[in-house]
RNA sequence: GCGGGGUUAGCUCAGUUGGUAGAGCAACUCGUUUACACCGAGUGGGUCGGCGGUUCGAAUCCGUCACUCCGCACCA
């Protein structure tokens, strides 16, 4: 047989240089990160001809640190781009930062305050240049820490979303849609944000439940003195700016106060009462105060009957109301307790429940946010039909694709995007008023193209001429809004030519709305495609007791503190284990440590191999073991390749793990052993060195996806490659190509069927072993009843595995009285105990073993016995079924026999 | 309320068209034989959340209930 093994000779491990005896990463990672970077790996060329794979990387915060999930979603694009370059793919995995507006004005904010000024008093321009200096101080560390992670991003083409030619397509994308009508000015109730004084989408808004108290209070009826209306309410710090009650017009109780009014405590003012549907009859006492000014459903309320709105609050969340001097000027809720009070005095509280409702928290400032009528710029969203069309007809694939459903449920319900935000570190509307009539058009809703076409405004990505006749508008655009282009902004002509659109983008499922959604409509509009194919939500990772992750919760561990302890490859092989499709995952320190234990598996068998030395002399022809190794690892090939396929990572981190410690390390080297001994045979040793190299040489490539440091050490200790080739750039065989070697199938199943019984056949000895408490004992003797020739064959196999001194074969054994035995697809392999022979212990062992046949036995018989499962089953599982039965006989027969002699 | 997950060994989770329930960790018993104690050998441990249905056969498909998590919309 002749094996198809590349080059003459194995490896020849450089200077036999000793390996240390654990794997220490330290180093070993940062030196070839520099390598790999000086070398160019991680270039994406838009000349080159092979076939484009890319990804963009969900930008993180520029001034961010990284966190787990970071960890997560990297190491997934990480491994995603190193297998397509494996695979001969041109591969470009761009990089960047997020300005994250309100994030990182916050934070500035903060650190003005502890020097103590604010922004106004520094300024717009002032401010902002600190917000650079804070940018350019700070911005570098997340980018730090992912090259320590190993990630293989082309950092020649680091993009942020405030870059001069990035910013630029931001302001022309806003011009575009401005003209085209979609992006409008108007009075709205917006999520306001007292903490940071801005507008905010709806998407940033998190419904949080609270321990709140329902206040029933009443009212006076103008008509009928005297007589109360009870009204239960959450907030009666906003009384104030009730303009109206509301009841419902089928509600029987209320009828006939329909078009009377009921009196307002303070201000004291006579209030209408209306009637809406939207009233539920059911809830608190079925009569509702109504505050246009701060409430949705109220605001539309009071549009429906034409109540007043009147605002009693600042933008700071403090009352704005001179007509209560008590109340004026302090915080809402300090006013909820006074107002509560107050009421109590006027003898208007009539009690008080305790009550769990949902508040609107804004995501960033954590703190409640207001429903507030202000003026702001929306977005109505481009290409929505479309945008539903990719992926309801899978033109994108979300994975897993449940999150489809979500997508299309929020597209269905979409509504118009508040994109202007009161901040300064942003881009800045590009949108100039006049100067004389600049007052005026602030104050103008429906800003459209008519102000343009008359000279009042100005829009545009570059400045008006003459500035000194234009007044530039104060917000700045919502962060997202320059997210939602980073697929192709980020990129020239000519990249995009070669890499947009991108294959595959991962981020998690918590910012569908936010990015992904945005960026496919982004993608539709401006470059008229889908901005990438493949969606990957990966999942959410979770503390040991399933708690999100938080600062504020102490139980994020620090990444660079997991990479510094266990190493980045452990770190990145411990997260992928155990990270599931779509479900979250709990995080648990232990599991990085098998990330590290496996490392140094791996590193300690290359040691092994390399303690061999180089191959020596005519290698003979392969053995059963050897055939049978290379053939599990062409399975491995496939059952990677299916998996990497399906996006099914933990399931390939495991495929890994179990032919590499299990079936190489457990089983094959332990086999092989014998080999390397003094007085074995010279082309046996050289065959089998050889296997192992072709063996190392494949595995490190398949793995080198998940732990690209390690695998690319050993790979250059063992000198896997060609002279000064890198194992990152090395090809996998093109399809087809496995590793098959050129064996027959037929061998593969000769090999296979024989190894299976060798191995089976050395657990139950060993097994034995321990039973007899001789499992230490290397002295002991088999004898055995070999099934065929072939058996012999294996003897010093046999013999190290199950750790004997000696094996007989003898057709013809009579073994003593209670002598343990097994009965195995190779052999009845007795185990002669010398001296002490525990009869009544045998007896008992082997009528276990008669009772675990007889039950697989009968149940095997039942379905047999079954006329419909013969009639209905797959004809071949009733074949292997049939097999099965035999086999189970044979063995029952046997072992009864073995029990006769016993008694 | 609407939608979507989850419930399998003490713990964390696999289980791909229905066909003998698995892994890692933990526990326990052995063991340092020339890769590895970040190791090796072995053992115990599960009515697959409950009930019902389809089927020769269900962890797997359907229905229903329970508990739990996450979105979305909410009643002040």
């Amino acid at each position: 047989m002749a094996l198809e093994i590349r080059g003459p000779v194995g490896f020849s491990p450089r200077g036999m240089a000793e390996l240390s005896k654990a794997y220490e990463p330290g180093e070993v990672e940062e030196s070839w990160y520099r390598r790999w970077v000086e070398a160019g790996c991680f270039r994406g060329d838009e000349r080159s001809d092979k076939p484009a794979y890319s990804i963009v990387i969900p930008p993180p915060n520029v001034t961010g640190i990284l966190h787990m999930g970071h960890v997560l979603n990297n190491t997934l694009q990480d491994i995603l781009c190193r297998r397509a370059r494996q695979e001969g793919k041109e591969v470009l995995w761009l990089p960047g930062t997020d300005h994250a507006g309100i994030a990182t004005q916050t934070k500035v904010e903060q650190k003005l305050r502890e020097e103590g000024t604010t922004r106004r008093e520094v300024g717009r321009e002032k401010f902002l240049e600190k917000v650079w200096e804070w940018k350019d101080h700070h911005g570098g560390i997340i980018i730090e820490q992912l090259k320590r992670l190993g990630c293989s991003c082309d950092w020649e083409r680091e993009r942020f979303t405030m870059d001069a030619d990035y910013s630029r397509e931001v302001l022309r994308v806003f011009t575009e849609l401005f003209k085209k009508g979609h992006v409008y000015r108007g009075k709205r109730m917006v999520n306001w944000c007292p903490a940071s004084l801005t507008a905010l989408s709806d998407e940033e808004v998190l419904m949080t439940p609270q321990a709140s108290k329902l206040y029933y209070m009443k009212y006076e009826l103008v008509e009928e003195p005297g007589t109360f209306l009870q009204i239960a309410t959450t907030r009666p710090e906003t009384l104030m700016g009730d303009t109206g009650v509301a009841v419902n017009p089928k509600d029987p109780r209320y009828g006939h106060l329909i078009g009377k009014h009921a009196r307002r405590p303070f201000p004291e003012a006579d209030i209408p009462i209306v009637a809406d549907e939207h009233i539920d009859p059911e809830f608190g006492t079925g009569v509702l105060k109504v505050t246009p000014a701060h409430d949705k459903a109220d605001f539309e309320i009071g549009v429906r009957h034409d109540l007043e709105i009147i605002d009693v609050l600042h933008p700071d969340g403090t009352i704005n109301c001179p007509a209560c001097p008590d109340l004026d000027g302090k915080d809402r809720f300090e006013v909820r307790k006074l107002a509560a009070a107050k009421l109590d005095a006027m003898g208007l509280l009539e009690k008080v429940e305790d009550y769990e409702n949902k508040v609107g928290f804004s995501e960033r400032a954590g703190v409640p946010i207001e429903p507030r009528i202000s003026m702001q710029w929306f977005l109505k969203y481009p290409q929505v039909e479309r945008a539903t069309e990719v992926v309801a007809k899978g033109e994108i694939v979300f994975r897993p694709e449940r999150w489809k459903k979500t997508y299309l449920h929020w597209l269905e319900n979409i509504q118009d995007w508040c994109i202007s935000r009161q901040l300064w570190w942003g881009h800045r509307i590009p949108v100039w008023y006049r100067k004389e009539k600049a007052a005026e058009l602030r104050e103008a809703e429906n800003l459209d193209v008519s102000h343009l076409e008359q000279g009042d405004i100005h829009v545009g990505s570059e400045a008006p001429e003459n500035p000194e006749e234009w007044e530039q508008d104060g917000d700045v655009m919502d962060t997202w809004f320059s997210s939602w282009l980073w697929p192709y902004a980020t990129m020239d002509d000519a990249t995009q030519e070669k890499f947009y659109p991108t294959s595959d983008l991962s981020t998690g499922p918590d910012i569908i709305f936010f990015w992904v959604a945005r960026m496919i409509m982004a993608g539709l509009e401006f470059k008229n495609e889908i901005p990438f194919e493949n969606v990957y939500f990966h999942s959410i990772v979770r503390d040991i007791e399933g708690r999100k992750m938080s600062k504020s919760l102490g139980n994020s561990p620090d990444p660079l503190d997991l990479i510094a302890n266990y190493g980045a490859d452990a770190l990145r092989y411990g997260l992928m284990r155990i990270a599931p499709t779509g479900l979250d995952v709990k995080f648990d320190e232990k599991q990085i440590e098998e990330g590290r234990n496996f490392a140094n598996k791996i590193w300690n068998a290359c040691r092994y191999r390399q303690m061999q030395g180089a191959v020596e002399g005519e290698p003979g022809e392969p053995n059963i073991f050897a055939i049978d190794i290379l053939s599990k690892l062409e399975s491995l090939e496939q059952r990677l390749a299916r998996a990497l396929t399906n996006y099914a990572f933990n399931d390939a981190a495991q495929q890994l793990y179990q032919f590499f410690w299990s079936e190489f390390c457990d089983w094959y080297l332990e086999a092989v052993k014998g080999d390397f001994r003094d007085d074995a045979d010279p082309g046996r040793r050289a065959s089998t060195l050889q296997v192992m190299d072709r063996v190392f040489e494949r595995y490190l490539q398949l793995m080198h996806p998940y732990m690209p440091h390690l695998t690319e050490e050993i790979w250059e200790k063992l000198a896997c490659g060609d002279e000064g080739e890198l194992l990152m750039q090395r090809a996998l065989p093109t399809e087809g190509a496995s590793v098959g070697f050129g064996i027959s199938d037929l061998a593969k199943a000769e090999a296979r069927e024989r190894v299976v019984a060798i191995y089976e056949s050395v657990s139950q000895v060993r097994n034995l072993k321990a039973e007899y408490n001789l499992a230490a004992n290397r002295n002991v003797r088999l004898i055995m009843k070999p099934v065929g020739p072939w058996v012999e064959a294996e003897r010093a196999t046999i013999l190290l595995l199950c750790g004997a001194k000696e094996i007989e074969f003898s057709a013809s054994y009579e073994a003593p009285k209670g002598t343990p035995v097994a009965v195995t697809a190779m052999a009845e392999v007795h185990l002669p105990l010398e001296g002490l022979v525990d009869l009544e212990a045998e007896k008992k062992r082997i009528d276990g073993e008669i009772s675990k046949v007889q039950k697989e036995l009968s149940r095997s018989e039942g379905m047999l016995g079954n006329p419909k499962f013969v009639e209905n089953a797959k004809p071949e599982v009733v074949q292997k079924e049939r097999e099965r039965l035999e086999e189970w006989r044979e063995k029952l027969t046997q072992l009864e026999e073995l029990r006769g002699a016993l008694s």
